[in-house]
DNA sequence: CGAGAGTTTGAATGTGCTCAAGGAACGTGG
DNA sequence: CCACGTTCCTTGAGCACATTCAAACTCTCG
């Protein structure tokens, strides 16, 4: 939980993430390192990094490991708003509010560089592309939360799941975390289930659909698409929404 | 279609609403009262305002009427991810992404202040204050929609419905559209249907549910909510998402 | 090896959907 | 002002997708 050195593969992700968006300079990306350094903080497992009605503080961008924004109602049931990957900026501009209307907890042990507002504001300052990039991933958050309206709204539990899938792929491979038609998948059944708006018995039972027509292997935490253009179709999967500028 | 004369009362609306995030002074006020002036547009009930797809260009500022936000899937479904209401800012920093990631529909003759880019970002540059009470609604926009992520994901149909009511009247109320406890609410149940996810037939059967429960009153095309308290209870609405600076 | 968390299975139940049709309200034109 | 078409609302019946409850199984880790 104390501030370490950071080492240029992890900050690779965040930068991996804006580039998605703006062509950052080499200037900007190296004073983006910079203002990183010695802010990186580590959590462990099931940790909660922001709790729903705490003060809004400071931005969050994620190096390593996986989380999750989540609301819940008073008798316990819980929804997972937004999964938090390598490479996203938790939170830009947060501090204009003051209050959180979501927690945030960590799926897996994660690090993250934490920056206050001043030194975040900044970086903002000093380069417009940084700036528009970081405005950018703010509004594709947006997006997904909207397309996330649309999932649990109007698709059914099979296109909902493989539409979930779909996005994180999507999402990872931007950040260079796919490899091959693979990537880590550190998330339980349980959490799937309430990111999905579904009950677990049920998410289980759709898992083993989604198997047995060959369109996921998901195994030790790890995911494997063996046919990806069949996934998106299946789940009507269209990746524009995440507002990339260009998607492998 | 065409720009036209703009009176202080309908502009006032869209003060309301900034005001409910920053104490906007009263020459920012008059310097968006003036950006407004002379482009005002009117469109119909049913017309398409933008389309998922097409590039962003303006900033619309809400004047009268009710539009929604949508999705579609291939197959006809569509999904309602939120209300446009009087005084709400669609899309404010749009311009940033390439193409809409979803569609704006009127739902009754509306009218706007239709701004570009320079004369928008003008108005953020020229006060401070208005630049952070614009990002604070776009902030509020997206807690909203993470709120119905929530209402979507594990909310029953009954609770669901409560809710959609508890927001708008808690939004309405915040830019004066609220007389005692009644409000206009000219939405249709085909389109409340797909704001909530449901049936058109469940909507109307979850409609008579609330109405013999005697939480609400909807006819021609008027909400009254006897007692809002007992409405909150049932759809669990805690008003703090929304980030209003005071509730009344 | 035992504890605990996570996954899987079966069975019964229920919430919400589809299909179908009738009724009410509204707007337009004769 | 009435006739008509259209859109919206309402009702009934049967069905299906997803839930709940309960229990067994598996895996991991100390």
């Amino acid at each position: 939980m104390s501030g370490r050195g950071i080492s240029a593969a992890t900050a690779d992700v965040v930068l991996r993430r804006l580039r998605a968006f703006r062509a950052i300079s080499e200037e900007a990306a190296a004073k983006l390192e910079q203002a990183m350094r010695g802010h990186v903080v580590v959590a462990s497992a099931g940790q909660e990094l922001a709790t729903e009605g705490d003060a809004a503080a400071t931005i969050r961008m994620m190096l390593t490991g996986w989380a999750v924004r989540y609301k819940t109602l008073e008798d316990g049931r819980r929804q997972i708003v937004n999964l938090v990957l390598p490479g996203d900026t938790c939170d830009a501009q947060i501090y204009l509010v003051k209050r959180l209307d979501h927690s945030i907890a960590a799926l897996t042990p994660v690090s993250y560089a934490e920056l206050d507002r001043e030194r975040f504001e900044s970086l903002m300052v000093g380069d417009r592309t940084l700036a528009e990039a970081f405005w950018c991933e703010t509004l594709s958050n947006a997006a997904i939360q909207r397309e996330w309206t649309l999932n649990l709204g109007r698709r059914d539990a099979y296109e909902r799941v493989a539409h979930l899938f779909c996005e994180v792929v999507t999402r990872l491979r931007a950040v260079g975390l796919v490899d091959g038609d693979s990537c880590k998948f550190p998330i339980t059944q349980i959490d799937l289930a309430d990111a999905t708006g579904l009950s677990v018995v049920h998410l289980n039972r759709t898992l083993q659909e989604l198997r047995s027509a060959d369109l996921i292997v998901l195994r030790d935490r790890t995911l494997t698409v063996p046919d990806f253009d069949a996934l998106m179709g299946a789940a009507m999967f269209d990746p524009d929404y995440l507002h990339y500028a260009s998607v492998d």
